[in-house]
DNA sequence: TATATTTACTACGACAAGCGTAGTACGACA
DNA sequence: TGTCGTACTACGCTTGTCGTAGTAAATATA
């Protein structure tokens, strides 16, 4: 069976995340599960791509962190914020995605005999 | 103006260059043109990233090259014929870009508000 | 109650692909 | 004569990913 490919996806993790906080602020462990979820199970991103994603971007100034206590709990967990220049980049991604996506489309062949 | 993703295209370099063998063996000059013209010069691929994919294909068994010499001139080029593993590997890396294409698009707002 | 699993991270180092820079060399063209 | 196009090769840096490992508290399971 075919996987998906982690080469292309290198390119869109940041996208991704930041899908994930458009809406509202999240955590590591959620998104890491948002992400399974949302992708039917195709894709789970690994720990360490996904919280060295969250730092570069945060010194990037995409997202902010703060800590606050999981409900009922006392216990801490770092939560992330997408800022508006966070917003303003993911759009950009989502363009350069559909751009990026025409011109490889230029050079797959869609119904290739799978005998090879 | 949004330029492709040089980070999505890393995972389709490979793929791109061995579309332009499928028909006939090419070299490195030609195959960048065509990539260029194809891509209505919207990606004009790297020498360095061009050649290097060559001897990393050529070393996994994708391609094959042969010294020839250009019409004419006693001038010699170096080319590159796709093999039959090849063919297989470019199958599979279009079957893949399928599935991660559909996996992405979830994650990508197609008409977000330019704004940002 | 003891242990395993889940949750929620951090640190370190290796690796692969791309890319900037530079250099070589030959032919055509102005 | 010098620049431009053709056709490469070599070297070393950067970036993002990922394997491995470790920590620690909470929850589930035996």
């Amino acid at each position: 069976m075919t996987e998906i490919s982690s080469d292309v996806i290198r390119g869109c993790n940041d996208t991704i995340i930041l899908y994930c906080l458009l809406s509202e602020p999240s955590y590591g462990y959620e998104i890491s599960k948002m992400i399974k979820t949302r992708s039917e199970g195709k894709y789970i991103i690994k720990e360490t791509t996904l919280y060295s994603a969250f730092s570069r971007m945060e010194k990037n100034g995409y997202v902010e962190s703060y800590s606050s206590e999981a409900e009922g709990t006392g216990k801490k967990r770092t939560y992330y914020r997408i800022t508006d220049e966070g917003r303003r980049y993911y759009a950009e991604k989502c363009e350069e995605w559909n751009l990026t996506k025409e011109v490889i489309e230029r050079f797959i062949e869609e119904n290739i005999n799978g005998d090879y």
